[in-house]
DNA sequence: ACTATTTCCTGGATGC
DNA sequence: TGCATCCAGGAAATAG
């Protein structure tokens, strides 16, 4: 499930390819379930205008665009992703592959394509120029201004690492392993954490991302990049989905939980 | 103002 | 082998 490395390699990827080109059609599919905006909305926003960006906001893709003449110039195309959801440049001609729910064809002959089998992910437009997303990038903020947002939190600290309008861009991958690095349990509550826990936390979290945006994201389930390419950060997981395997520290069997109803995994010797 | 729970979706894994 | 059931999870919606 591509969180904050993965979209930002793929925001990155996209940026290096499409930047520049313009926006001629738009096709949207029939399955309304991933729009957030109305189809007739993302066409009339999108056709007609130039690429002048791409970039990540959270686990958001945002493409700038810029019309001519238009009345609002700048405008946005959002995309979430979602679990499933893939943004794909291929030629114009590939073959469609199942769960396209949106083509954008470019001038440069090729084609945008958002294709997503579960149907988690969203595309939304925006007419303002200014997007951003709910809450503050964690590779951004301080430790003062972090500990000031999880201090009061009566919620296990995991569930509040989830929380977007927190902290966004931070998902069930990257909260495990920061938890982990971090030596805190997962259901600790926020509020019970002394400062110096959450300084840790805070170094741990913008260290996973750091490290994990170097590798291009961790490839679980069908993650690829927008070259099609493979993240290598699965390969340095020290939790994540390491059920029952000898914790990397100490050799004891990594356990897994339930914690704000996601699968939550934790070293139960390291993490107190 | 918070926090907890439910819901949406499909494919892959598991169970009988 | 085949069919049913369960499970994954981001975030919006709903409930408490």
């Amino acid at each position: 499930m591509p969180e904050l490395p993965e979209v930002e390699t793929i925001a990155r990827g996209l940026a290096q390819r499409v930047r520049g080109d313009k926006i001629e059609a738009v096709w949207i599919g029939e399955k309304p379930e991933p729009l957030k905006s109305t189809a007739q909305d993302i066409v009339d926003a999108l056709e007609g205008t130039a690429i002048v960006s791409v970039r990540r906001v959270g686990k958001q893709i945002v493409f700038d665009l810029e019309a001519e003449g238009a009345k609002p110039k700048m405008r946005q195309w959002i995309v979430h992703l979602g679990m499933t959801g893939r943004m794909l440049v291929v030629s114009h001609g590939t073959a469609i592959e199942n769960h396209t729910h949106a083509v954008v064809t470019l001038a440069s002959g090729r084609e945008l394509r958002f294709v997503d089998p579960r149907r988690f992910g969203r595309l939304s437009v925006r007419r303002e120029s200014d997007f951003q997303g709910s809450g503050v990038e964690p590779l951004e903020i301080g430790a003062a201004e972090f500990i000031r947002l999880f201090c009061k939190r009566s919620s296990p600290i995991k569930a509040a690492l989830l929380n977007q309008k927190l902290l966004h861009g931070v998902g069930n991958i990257y909260a495990d392993e920061a938890l982990f690095r971090a030596g805190i349990r997962p259901r600790r509550r926020a509020n019970a954490l002394t400062r110096a826990q959450l300084t840790k936390l805070h170094w741990s979290i913008q260290e996973v991302l750091r490290e994990a945006i170097a590798l291009g994201g961790s490839s679980v389930s069908d993650y690829v990049d927008a070259n099609g390419e493979k993240g290598f950060f699965q390969l340095r997981h020290h939790v994540y989905l390491r059920t029952g395997q000898p914790c990397h520290v100490c050799r004891t069997p990594i356990r897994r939980i339930t914690v704000g109803g996601r699968g939550t995994h934790y070293c139960p010797k390291c993490q107190k």
